[in-house]
RNA sequence: GACCCCAUCGUCUAGUGGUUAGGACGUCGGCCUCUCACGCCGAAAACAGGGGUUCAAGUCCCCUUGGGGUCGCCA
């Protein structure tokens, strides 16, 4: 059995979107399932498009989702390069190959020959649509000039049809009358997807060819092309498309296309991914998934054939339960860049921070979320929030704080559970209801309105910082107006 | 327009000829409760339409409709 080798081969014309993610992810998956390889490429042939910035950005959204691959850029491997930039003279070679057998010709019909040709066309059916070039040269008619500019194009059969078993789609039949005779090369040498697209594929051994749906219409020219090398075809993937909420194309307008953004909004990457699996892949009722079981679960014959919706509340869904998933050192580690980003520096392993975090978890969807909850638990003294402030620090409330001083100074140990006893013994006692303390109390602690449970504040507070703040809050209370 | 793909709740999906058509997100109602969440309980919500095949069709076939993709010297 020959082994896996799967390659996600994105164009560096801008940032890694979503889709482009999930393709990948079920590459990456198949791979480290199969114990085969996952190869990085990055097709970079069209010079007029094709930025450093965005491999950059590739394939810094590659690592940080943690869709590590065994060759590609910056780890190199057997099949290198892995820039098809840097591949050009293989190419070259390759079209030398096909003309020499026959497979393909220099054309030397300019752009405003075939536009021409294509007014002609719109002319005589009155669309604009269907065009399909005859190149005269096909048939072997000589140039006037055999060093002209001109393109290579492949020969393409115009009887008969091609078929392949897509393991997501099923059998796909095309016949070659719809076939052009597409180009190979342009004319100052560079290569084109086809031509690139398929040498490598061989070259590298790739044994499934995983790309999005949009490619559907490229695998037949591909598979003659194979054939005219003598290669051996690969297998096909076509992956659905993920489309905006509304059935349209995705586009930033409807969500965070890049990748690199969910980072920055504080999502996790096995979120991310746990949601993009889902979309259009399923096992059983199963929602939630490690990585590990992705590996483990993961196949092609559960991959839906139809296009899916990019649903926002169901990855914030996803995410939270995996924020949930994580334990407290881990995610005090992880929010740390998003205190920073609030201007307050947090050491990972703040005590106070790792102590909180239990109970922040549940009311947190993303880690930004978790850091703007525990503001108040690791800065010395907490914002207030003046509205807050007035509505629940009034004089009234200061005998409540003091009732509350009274209460738990003394409580030992200091925790959830011996605060609240006490507290339920002294306010039967005092024939008063937790609701009157409740949010004055709230207030006084955290400067805000919402927060976890009351003694669940204190004992990460710790004594003295709850009776301080306390007391602070008696005293604007008291020196408030009501 | 041609070619290709697709079609179960609003969304993601389970379903591989016989099910009260299941789950999840979201929505609505309730419980819990010191706030906000979490959690728990419950509800509304789908087989696009029409023909076949079959004792039996969401499941198989055909047509229609709808959606998407491609039609580049982009990938």
């Amino acid at each position: 059995m020959t082994q896996v080798r799967v390659r996600f081969a994105p164009s560096p014309t801008g940032t890694l979107h979503i889709g482009g993610v999930r393709t990948a992810l079920y590459s990456y998956l198949y791979a480290r399932q199969k114990g085969g390889k996952f190869i990085l490429r990055v097709e970079d042939t069209d010079q007029e498009r094709s930025t450093e910035e965005s491999s950059a950005v590739i394939v810094e959204s590659m690592r940080w989702l943690g869709l590590d691959w065994d060759e590609g850029p910056e780890v190199g491997g057997p099949c290198g390069p892995y820039f098809q930039s840097e591949r050009l003279d293989i190419y070259r070679e390759y079209a030398e190959t096909l003309i020499a057998r026959g497979a393909a010709y220099r054309c030397y019909a300019t752009k405003e020959e075939i536009d021409a040709a294509r007014e002609e066309h719109f002319e005589r059916t009155g669309r604009k649509e269907g065009f399909r070039f005859e190149s005269p040269y096909r048939d072997g008619k000589t140039p006037d000039d055999p060093n002209a500019r001109h393109v290579i194009r492949f020969k393409a059969p115009t009887e008969g049809m091609t078929a392949w078993d897509d393991l997501i789609k099923g059998r796909i039949e095309i016949q070659h009358s719809t076939l052009q005779d597409f180009v190979l090369v342009r004319p100052d040498g560079m290569p084109l997807y086809n031509l690139a697209c398929v040498v490598d594929d061989h070259l590298m051994g790739i044994t499934l060819v995983a790309r999005g749906d949009d490619h559907m219409i490229n695998t037949v020219p591909q598979i003659l092309l194979y054939q005219a090398l003598g290669a051996e075809v690969p297998a096909f993937a076509h992956v659905p498309m993920v489309l905006a909420p509304n059935g349209q194309k995705l586009s930033k307008r409807h969500a965070a296309v890049g990748v690199l953004e969910y980072r920055d909004l504080g999502y996790l990457p096995d979120a991310v991914l746990n949601y993009l699996v889902r979309l259009g892949w399923s096992y059983g009722d199963q929602e939630i998934f490690t990585r590990e079981e992705l590996i483990e679960k993961f196949s092609w014959d559960r991959v839906g054939a139809q296009a899916s919706r990019y649903d926002a509340a169901k990855f914030s869904y996803v995410q939270a339960e995996h924020l949930r998933m994580l334990g407290a050192e881990e995610l005090a580690r992880l929010s740390v860049p998003f205190f920073a980003r609030r201007g307050v520096e947090v050491k990972a392993d703040d005590p106070r921070l790792i102590a909180a975090i239990p109970y922040l978890k549940p009311r947190a969807t993303t880690l930004d979320d978790l850091a703007e909850a525990a503001l108040y638990f690791v800065v010395e003294e907490p914002e207030m929030d003046e509205k807050a402030s007035k509505k629940f620090l009034t004089p009234a409330a200061a005998e409540e704080l003091r009732f509350l001083i009274d209460t738990i100074k003394d409580v030992t140990p200091f925790d959830d559970g011996a605060l609240s006893a006490a507290m339920e013994a002294a306010l039967e006692t005092a024939g008063k209801a937790m609701k009157s303390v409740a949010q004055p109390a709230r207030v006084a602690l955290t400067g805000r309105t919402r927060s976890p449970g009351l003694f669940e504040v204190m004992e990460v507070l710790g004594r003295e910082t709850t009776i301080a703040r306390l007391e602070r809050a008696i005293a604007r209370a008291e020196a408030s107006e009501s």
